[in-house]
DNA sequence: AAGTGGTCTAGACCACCGC
DNA sequence: CGGTGGTCTAGACCACTTC
């Protein structure tokens, strides 16, 4: 179940720990005897660090402990719990409302559906450390979800994976809006206050587009962070 | 100069353009045959494209086209002028101030320089089809440009690279705010607006920190898209 | 010139999918 | 079960950095 390459590159995440930024680690030839293992399968492991951010490699020179400490990753498709955890809060939710509708022509476009198709409207205020910080709407094809098999109480995300619908890639909008009365109000916060809206539109593995979501943060207390690179080419 | 897997991708990127999404490619196998070169080749080709979002693939089954039109992309760090162009508007631009300061608490945390170190300061009005669209604010430091360098016309990141500095990943941190008087008059738009407010610090490919940048784009113009993935694993 | 990472070959076996 | 992508080997040569 663990192939070579990950353990190599477990070994090189400890190794990479007990030293300091910009600090050369072996070259791959050295590596491959170190480990027992082909160049390509280093070369593999080397690779799923630097993705990470925990290496860095310069052609001709060698390969180099990364300097970032705090989140150096690509960014990556989190449950909100998951999010909360890494930002250190603890999460909670609040179900506002749960209902069987016909896609309107936004959610229509959105899902890939027909309009008027059935589906699945889940509203949820957010909380971090107990105090209000987004209000989600959620849309799910009625092809996908039922709503008596929607559990309020566990992860939306892992009853979607249970029923065969397993979220791989989603796009994103990240917008600025003002906060209308009835938001301000549910955020607790003064209408008109800026907040950040998500629009994410997720599909599985295939590209079959499983849910629609939006969800509106107050501004004071949630940014979006992302690390990105320039294209190397050319 | 042109390697052999990027010819490989070429041809593949073509071939799947005449293809409707999710319909399959063929084999790796048959493919090193029709390309005369080896699997791992073909593989780096494909893993380029998927990459890209073009492919996907699903383990014991095949290799497939991506369903996505639109920005099926990784997030890449672009200049403000390829941006625009992505989107469809031609960039200009309008320098409201440049002059040589003492860093202060903020700049010198970002770009891991001491307080009061020399840096240069550069405030550009951003416009999309001759209409204001957003504040940029940029600090260098001092080690990096000198102000007398710096040529108002041409392309920051270029003269950055021209002087051996070229810019290789960005960490950014996307906030929305309520825009003040003076902000909200340059983008001409009414005081209290909510706005984007996009901060990035640049660093070379040894991770040495080669800017700081502050934008505040008009959220009525301007929204933050990408895509995002799911941790495989676990 | 020596050492590094980047590309490439021609094989092999494994894990998974669909019939 | 055959075909697919995923991992892996033991070599080779190339492009680049460093001295």
């Amino acid at each position: 179940m663990a192939f070579k390459y990950e353990t190599v590159a477990a070994s090189l995440r400890d190794l990479t720990a007990g030293l300091p930024p910009h600090h050369a680690i072996p070259s791959e030839r050295e590596l491959q005897d170190r480990f027992g293992v082909s160049r390509l399968t280093v070369r593999h492991a080397i690779a799923k660090l630097v993705d990470e951010g925990v290496l860095y490699n310069v052609h001709g020179s060698g390969t180099y402990v990364g300097s970032n400490e705090i989140f150096s990753k690509a960014p990556k498709l989190t449950s909100f719990s998951e999010d909360m955890r890494s930002r250190g809060y603890e999460a909670s939710s609040q179900l506002l409302g749960l209902t069987r509708q016909r896609a309107d022509a936004e959610v229509a476009l959105a899902l890939g559906i027909s309009e008027g198709a059935e589906c699945i409207h889940i509203r949820r205020l957010r909380l971090a450390d107990a105090r209000p910080l987004a209000v989600e709407d959620v849309h799910v094809p009625g092809s996908v979800l039922q709503i008596e098999q929607f559990s309020p109480t566990g992860s939306l995300y892992e009853q979607l994976a249970q029923g065969g619908h397993e979220i791989f890639r989603a796009e994103q909008e990240i917008k600025a809006i003002n906060l209308e009365q009835e938001y301000a109000a549910l955020l607790d916060v003064a209408a008109g206050a800026a907040a950040l809206e998500v629009s994410r539109v997720s599909s599985d593995r295939r590209g079959r587009r499983i849910e629609h979501a939006r969800t509106i943060y107050r501004a004071d207390r949630y940014s979006f962070q992302l690390a990105v690179t320039r294209e190397a080419d050319k």
